[in-house]
DNA sequence: TCTGATAACTTGACGCTGTCAGGTCGAATG
DNA sequence: CATTCGACCTGACAGCGTCAAGTTATCAGA
């Protein structure tokens, strides 16, 4: 007499997203998902097509982590500067605090989704609704810091592209690549400061 | 009565290499392997203790060919900050050609190797000789082009750091993520331009 | 209250996988 | 000629994703 199940649906993505936090992609199986969660093996079959699926919806709630995280480091300041640099260090630190997420989220296992029309229409292609909503706040940053005049009224998607990739790089290089005695966060500094100074309103 | 064998483990190797150049290290099973090379599932456990470290090594096969591709792009101009700029380029022209064996060597399926000390004490902490080599023309493009005074004489190691996290980031998120009007080149050049104007000698 | 349908699972089975113990066999060594 | 040894093969095992075929609880309609 199997007892009445609620939500297995959420039970089942957030048991993976544990599973894959703490022991990485690979060492996800239904089996044992169906195990950790008290249902059987092919439980999972009725809410996903198969287990790519099930993997690229735990890298959607990965993206909407980062986006959350994103925007609250990003709401501390008031200054446009500041704010836009608060949410890439939180970039950085999400990488840092959920290495499988992160590696998850960028490494193509989610290629499945098609990058939809929105996102490619503000100049960024992204693999789901959620990975767009995660880099909302810095676009509305560098827009912000234009706006206040302490960015030069260059193309904005530029300036994010720029941004985003010099931050990705960090994230992805700090815990086993970069290595400079003053630490990751030197590294970052040093080529934020030189990246806006660039981009930036240069003292008369 | 099977034929004497040369190489097998090299033959392995290059097998296994193109193998994961073609479909991703996800589908390179152990017996197909085998089946390519003409020999049996288990004949790879005489070379490799087990398939980690095969595909550890492969990884270490990737950095090798990156250093290659690096080093000659690099070699064309005789402008240092040409010779730079090509370097990086090249870097962004493997992932984009070699994407499963970009996305291999940065994995951390290559975590098994533990960096190691003369690479530590450049500043750079690699998973393998293989991919020391493969910076050590950036390393030296820093400092050649400081030699002729057209970079800021700034910490080199500093200046390679920012550098190679801006340029893994655009490789990264190149096929993907990124998506500017004119490029992804347009957006590596801009963020290279800003990074070596700020650390460039600026005109008098 | 009975009938039938449907949603929400489970079970059995298939072929695939990495790994290992134990075998085979030719070549080298004494 | 006997022994050893490197190089590889075979059989076997447990675990995997997936699918067809069940099973059971719930509920609508007559």
């Amino acid at each position: 007499m199997p007892r009445p199940r609620s939500n297995l649906e959420e039970l089942l993505l957030t048991t993976a997203a544990e599973l894959i936090a703490t022991e990485g992609v690979d060492s996800l199986s239904l089996r044992e998902l169906g195990r950790r969660a008290g249902v059987s093996r092919a439980a999972p079959y009725h809410y996903f097509t198969d287990k790519a699926e099930l993997i690229a919806r735990v890298g959607a709630l990965g993206f909407r982590r980062l986006g959350e995280r994103i925007g609250a480091a990003a709401e501390v300041s008031v200054d446009p500067l500041i704010r836009l640099r608060d949410g890439l260090l939180a970039y950085i630190e999400f990488a840092r605090a959920e290495p499988h997420f992160f590696q998850l989220m960028f490494s193509g296992a989610l290629a499945r989704e098609r990058p939809d029309d929105r996102g490619e229409a503000a100049g960024l292609a992204f693999s789901s609704a959620e990975a767009r909503g995660a880099f909302a706040t810095l676009i509305d940053g560098v827009r912000d810091a234009q706006a206040a005049g302490v960015l030069r009224d260059d193309d904005p998607l530029l300036i994010v592209n720029v941004l985003w990739a010099y931050t990705h790089g960090i994230a992805v290089l700090a815990d086993r690549h970069l290595k400079y005695e003053r630490g990751t966060g030197a590294v970052f500094e040093a080529g934020f400061n030189a990246l806006v100074e660039h981009y930036g309103i240069l003292p008369p």
